[in-house]
DNA sequence: CGGCTTAATGTAAGCGCTTGCATTGAGGAC
DNA sequence: GTCCTCAATGCAAGCGCTTACATTAAGCCG
């Protein structure tokens, strides 16, 4: 009942030959005489032989895959990169073999071993905020590990990624440009998310610079959802005086911001201003269309798999990549009220 | 410098013991003394010891893995889906091996065989259309496999999901009931897709019922995509005599539609009314809110992971599970301007 | 106190494959 | 004809782990 796949032993028996050379006739048909070689294809296709990776991943000491753990696959930024991290991989003959962490610590932790004791010949990680200790098992069982969706070249770690922190500057110089004083902020849970702090801290610089206080940034954390945005929104609505403009750390949280702007009446922009952050495909489908900062999602995936690949295959370079994102200026953000905004530190 | 993980036998040779009393601490502590356990213990947790996978299903013949393939991880409902099957395995100790075919059924042909050589111990496939001698293949070698996203108990495979012919038609019987009578629809490409397909019969189904003739559903055809979703719907407007109403195939054809309405000038639902399926975010995110049908996605992925995971370890149940949806009406269906709708067919 | 059971551990045979080395035989060079 | 080379093939040693079976040392019985 229990059909056994045939071996290559049972191969060899029906081609006549040893295990050696039907194994060389399938990995380097050059060394093999062409009536033999024509002896074993017969056999192979006879039996519908096909190689068991495992024993060969066993014995080669490779398993050609490569593991990646994200928060979840939820968030369209990283169903994005994991795509295009996917599809490079299949290019290069390598499988992916997924986990993901619900954006817990520990999860993650017990992911790295699970991951590296499957096989997982290199990992992929999302950000650089994490145990040592897990950085010295990766060491210590030779595994090579690419942080993502953040560059960071001060941290040990190889990075591919942008500058969160960086890009979130430009995006808040823009805001104070136009004239907002009175800023706030929604961010993602910061304790073990280095992408969410260097965000917040991005917004921080460019009010130092502009002749702000930074301690006068209202920043309410919530996590990933359209329902947390909303919330969130609404809480600082109720803030006295009230923010001119509200930066969310992702197009998520804007979005939920946003429509909870609409339901309590309040006019975008108009009234008060929506920033969001990653340009996924609903920043332009909600009115107003989202400002946010476009982050190369796929690009990300796409060179992460290859430094990786690369990094298996030659132990080539390791230096971290720096990715560039762009400001996308749209609908949602504009001036503050009439003469409003400056009211604070001005 | 490259520096090899520690094995059985280093820990054994540390802890002074045999490899197969390490062995038998790590799977079957209840055969080891106490002291000898605490020996071994120390010496595994020394030495970051990490059981090498590949030499362990080699052995035991199971590698506690299982694949998936899915089109793309970028739509949103593939995600959800596969993010609470990842979650449920992950609860029963399997990992996750994914591929994504990009819709392309030969490039799925190929990744269902590696899938399985790289040890895969079952498949979760989409959707039943597919060359029957990959179920040949899987048969043979012993792979379970389960085709989600659809349920269709004439077919041979098992599947989990929802009916989506008859979900479609109790949309459609809405839009019928409120008096629309041109419709037009904006559906996948339905060559390699019985989703699409029969979310399509599901509308004629439903005009039959009224006394509709089902060669007047004006269908355009346009793959996933917000920009795809535009076009086809400027591409029905170009129609005489126009539709009232346009179904689409999902959320994110209907939101480019809507999008593209906007962009055109046409009021929605006031000019015409546009209607989605899956009930994604976003469903709720644009102006006006889409009329859609919820799927229960993550319910989906995790019983999906239960009847696999069950299958592999008991042989259990094989019975095809349907699953629920429903329908979300909400602005973005209206009945059609006055008047209007009825002057096709009387 | 000899023989039995039992718990704890060791021994070693593979799982299916790759690969270094040995073997064979034929063709050339001298 | 002898020796060497080289292509074609076989032999057998593992890769790191599990596990059936053997071994050892107590512990117990009558």
């Amino acid at each position: 009942m229990v059909q056994t796949a045939p071996t290559l032993q049972d191969v060899a028996r029906v081609a006549n030959v040893s295990t050696a050379t039907v194994s060389r006739c399938l990995n380097t048909p050059a060394l093999v005489g062409e009536e033999t070689r024509r002896k074993v294809m017969a056999a192979v296709t006879d039996l519908g032989y096909s190689p068991n990776f495992r024993a060969r991943a066993l014995v080669s000491g490779r398993s050609h895959t490569i593991g990646a753990i994200i928060p979840t696959m939820e968030n369209a930024i990283f169903a994005r990169g994991i795509q295009a991290f996917q599809e490079e991989l299949a290019d290069h003959g390598f499988t992916l073999l997924i986990a993901s962490s619900s954006y817990r610590e520990d999860v993650e932790e017990g992911q790295i071993r699970h991951l590296v004791s499957r096989g997982a010949e290199a990992l992929l990680l999302i950000g650089h905020h994490r145990d040592p200790v897990n950085y010295r098992f990766l060491e210590r069982q030779g595994i090579p590990a690419l942080v993502a969706w953040v560059y960071d070249p001060d941290q040990p770690q190889m990075s591919i990624g942008f500058d969160n922190q960086s890009a979130m500057t430009g995006l808040a110089r823009e805001v104070i440009a136009m004239g907002h004083r009175r800023i706030a902020a929604i961010s993602a849970p910061r304790a073990a998310n280095d992408r969410a702090r260097n965000r917040i801290v991005g917004i921080c610089d460019a009010m130092e610079e502009a002749g702000l206080d930074p301690a006068t940034l209202d920043i309410v954390e919530a996590p990933y959802g359209i329902e947390t945005g909303a919330e969130a929104f609404a809480t600082l609505m109720t803030r006295e005086p009230r923010p001119t403009v509200v930066m969310c750390g992702n197009d998520v949280l804007a979005a939920g911001a946003l429509r909870q702007a609409t339901q309590m009446g309040l006019r975008v922009p108009g009234d008060i201003s929506i920033t969001g952050f990653d340009d996924l495909e609903l920043a332009t489908l909600v009115e107003p269309q989202l400002t946010t900062v476009h982050v190369p999602h796929r690009e990300m995936g796409r060179r992460a798999a290859r430094v990786l690949v690369a990094q298996l295959d030659g132990g080539a370079a390791d230096a971290s990549i720096e990715l560039q994102t762009r400001l996308c200026l749209r609908g949602s953000l504009a001036p503050p009220p009439d003469g409003d905004g400056g009211a604070l530190g001005g």
